[in-house]
DNA sequence: GACCTGCTGCGGTTTG
């Protein structure tokens, strides 16, 4: 499929001038001829001699659909048929998807089959019976999700070193969907689980297509030598990018039903994205089902066919893939989507994406704007919509910035320029490394505290414990009431009652977190499924899946609620949590306001609202200072630090009894009575260890953030959250610059 | 003021 444009006219050979094919095992030789392949790509000639000549890891970054299957499959495939390797997996692929994996099974099932090769395809929706024949005859390439590999773990500890006593290499699919979060370190945790049981160092080559700051995903790849991973990317990346920023201004309140700027959005995408394939990512479910829902409308009033449909993880699948289908076999289909869209498998061509509000990141900028203009000649499109509320008499000063319009500036300068956000620095992630204890206690059936420390601190990925930490959190999974593990009398750790239950349940695999939900039927068709915090009832009228429809009835014992069809309705609301923007990003932010250049990429209303929020920043003072008073208790503090700092100054500032509200770059601080005692309070806070770490236990945070916090005490839940989702040593240097 | 991702074994019934 990725070389689909090759392959017209099948009478080509593949040049004589490509090194990379030569060298190749004559049967993979014969299945490229086969294919009418005229040349290798250019990552596949870069990747064919590092994977052949060296033992190195590799990172391969090149844009989606630019053949970086094939150009580590090729090669690889190659080493696996010249050498034989006896029984068990020679390569494992590990793909992030259920759907990733199939569409990838289907790509290599040929060539496999022409090399008598087994190739397995491993995740929840395959059947046992393939299941038992990989596990009866390993070999070949097994295709499996993280979360699949650890229930190998689990249930089948004691065979894992036979299944992989032989595996050459590991690939890793989508590596910069896996970089900063819980499921990443979840599955460096596995490799190094892997490496000690096959007793050998396994290969790791990571595919992606944008990845951030090299040196950390080296790191990230092989944390004990990340300058020995080699890079590899496409140099026939370079292609034409056209972009444009429309601001709109909503003169009646934000997040309305009857948001003027929103329909004006809508209006626009109607008029100019129609009769081509086009991705429009609306930010949040709501939206998707604002926008598609309005769009679908515009159409039946004019008495046109719909080109426009809903696309997010709460739809049933069937409609998700009956989408997916959808864009690969028509021209004339747009995908209103959250970023459920943003990785994964071939959809085709897309003329335009579309990005109403600035995304979170810059990287998923990159990704998203990776999916338009893939054929040659033809430009990248990005369309984005940045949607400011009026500015009257009465208006905060901070309204009048524009901080939404400003950060989809900063970050399309800084997607221009290549970067984007890196894997975040060590966290400890107690929540998952209680989860890899119960998960190496069972692989074992048993395993003393040494050898565990040993296989996830030492060697694995939670570097961050020390001895002293992990035999804390070890007595609190033992202590009476959590008893999920015990210890034998020779000093053997094992499962205690609790433990054993959440290991043998199916639910255990996965390190993340999901909502209970309910499912949602009309006329006896799953059209999804709403978390269960959505407040419903009878008789409510509800959008979802692009339509309207009233609610029948609900069942809360099945959590299920049947509606029927509505003429009104409004999108439901689905929860979720704040973003963390990077130091980077705010810092251009700055950059934007302190200077006086119009991008030529912006319409006028947008040119007008960046001189409005330019001229602000100088009437604050903002220019030449960090503090300003904006009323008798009330004072803006310009950290122009990211989420996390900004975060920490404001908890910080909250234990001493203030009350801050966190902005891109600036906190807005109330509940000054004394301005001397809040300038002590804030030096007091930049001393070293200023921040009184107790006081936060005192505040009404929320400490339970992830799957297996539930178990842990108040001391190791606060350590957690400090090293994540704070950072208390960046306070010295944040309070000392705000004397700027 | 957000989004996404994953999942085993077994018991019962039907079919060849």
């Amino acid at each position: 499929m990725a070389h689909s444009d090759s392959t017209a006219g099948s009478s080509y050979s593949v040049s004589r001038k490509s090194l990379g094919f030569d060298r190749l095992a004559k049967p993979i030789q014969r299945w490229i001829w086969s294919k009418g392949w005229n040349h290798l790509r250019d990552i596949q000639e870069q990747a064919i001699p590092a994977l052949l000549d060296g033992r190195r890891d590799l990172i391969v970054s090149a844009a989606t659909a630019s053949g970086k299957t094939e150009a580590v499959f090729l090669p690889l495939l190659s080493t696996a048929l010249e050498k034989p390797g006896g029984d068990g997996f020679d390569l494992v692929y590990i793909g992030p998807t259920k759907a990733l994996i199939n569409d990838q099974f289907e790509r290599l099932e040929d060539l496999c089959a022409t090399l008598e090769l087994p190739v397995y395809p491993w995740h929840g929706d395959v059947l046992q019976s393939i299941k038992a024949r990989a596990r009866r005859h390993p070999g070949g390439v097994l295709l499996i999700t993280p979360e699949s590999l650890e229930a190998l773990f689990v249930l089948r500890g004691l065979e894992i070193p036979a299944l992989f006593s032989t595996t050459r290499a590991v690939v890793i699919d989508e590596l910069h969907a896996l970089l900063n979060n819980e499921r990443g370190i979840h599955l460096r945790s596995l490799l190094t689980r892997l490496e000690i049981a096959a007793n050998r160092t396994i290969r790791r080559v990571g595919l992606s297509a944008t990845l951030g700051e090299m040196a950390l995903v080296r790191q990230f790849l092989r944390p004990e030598a990340p300058s020995s991973v080699q890079l590899l990317e496409s140099s026939s990346a370079s292609r034409e990018l056209q972009v444009q920023i429309r601001a709109y201004v909503e003169k009646h309140g934000l997040d309305n039903d009857e948001s003027a700027a929103k329909k004006s959005v809508a209006d626009h995408l109607f008029a100019h994205i129609r009769g081509a394939n086009n991705l429009v990512f609306a930010e949040s479910r709501q939206n998707v089902e604002f926008y598609a829902d309005r769009l679908r409308q515009m159409s039946e009033n004019v008495r046109i066919p719909n080109e426009f449909y809903p696309h997010h993880a709460n739809l049933s699948r069937k409609s998700r893939v009956d989408l997916e289908q959808h864009l690969k076999s028509s021209n004339f289909v747009t995908a209103v989507c959250t970023s459920t869209l943003e990785i994964g498998i071939d959809i085709g061509d897309i003329a335009c994406v579309a990005q109403i509000g600035p995304p979170h990141t810059v990287a998923s900028l990159h990704q998203r704007l990776g999916r338009s203009g893939r054929r040659p000649g033809q430009a990248a499109v990005l369309r984005m919509y940045a949607i400011e509320g009026a500015v009257g008499l009465n208006s905060h000063p901070l309204d009048r910035l524009h901080l939404g319009l400003v950060r989809a500036i900063a970050m399309v300068e800084l997607m221009i320029e290549g970067w984007s956000e890196s894997p975040a620095p060590l966290a400890l992630h107690l929540s998952t490394l209680t989860h890899q204890i119960l998960s190496v206690v069972a692989q074992n059936c048993g395993a003393s505290a040494n050898q565990i420390f040993t296989t996830l601190c030492r060697k694995g990925p939670f570097q961050g414990v020390d001895t002293k930490l992990f035999l804390q959190l070890l007595s609190q999974m033992g202590s009476k009431d959590v008893n999920l593990i015990e210890q034998s009398s020779d000093g053997l750790l094992l499962l205690g009652k609790k433990g054993e239950r959440i290991v043998n349940h199916y639910n255990f695999f996965a390190v993340f977190q999901t909502p209970q939900e309910y499912r949602i039927i009309a006329q006896g068709r799953q059209l999804g499924v709403i978390p269960v915090v959505m407040m419903m009832s009878e008789g409510m009228t509800i959008v979802f899946s692009g339509r309207r429809w009233r609610i029948k009835s609900i069942d809360n014992d099945a959590k299920v609620i049947h509606v029927g069809a509505s003429v009104k309705g409004k999108p439901p609301i689905f929860g979720g949590s704040t973003g963390l923007i990077d130091d980077v990003v705010i810092q251009r932010m700055k950059q934007i306001f302190a200077g006086s250049n119009f991008p030529i990429y912006l319409d006028s209303c947008a040119c007008g609202l960046l001189h409005d929020a330019r001229t602000e920043f100088r009437k604050l003072g903002l220019d030449s200072s960090c503090q300003i008073q904006l009323g008798s208790q009330n004072v803006l503090l310009a950290t122009w630090a990211g989420t996390v700092k900004t975060a920490t100054l404001a908890i910080a500032l909250r234990t001493c009894g203030y009350r801050a509200t966190v902005y891109d770059g600036l906190l807005d601080v109330t509940r000054i009575r004394c301005m001397q005692k809040f300038l002590e309070c804030l030096d007091q806070l930049g001393l070293p260890h200023g921040l009184d770490e107790d006081a936060l236990l005192d505040s009404d945070l929320n400490l339970v953030t992830e799957k297996f916090h539930r178990y842990l005490n108040l001391d190791l839940l606060l350590k957690d959250a400090l090293s994540s989702r704070f950072d208390a040593g960046a306070l010295p240097e944040l309070i000392q610059n705000l004397h700027h």
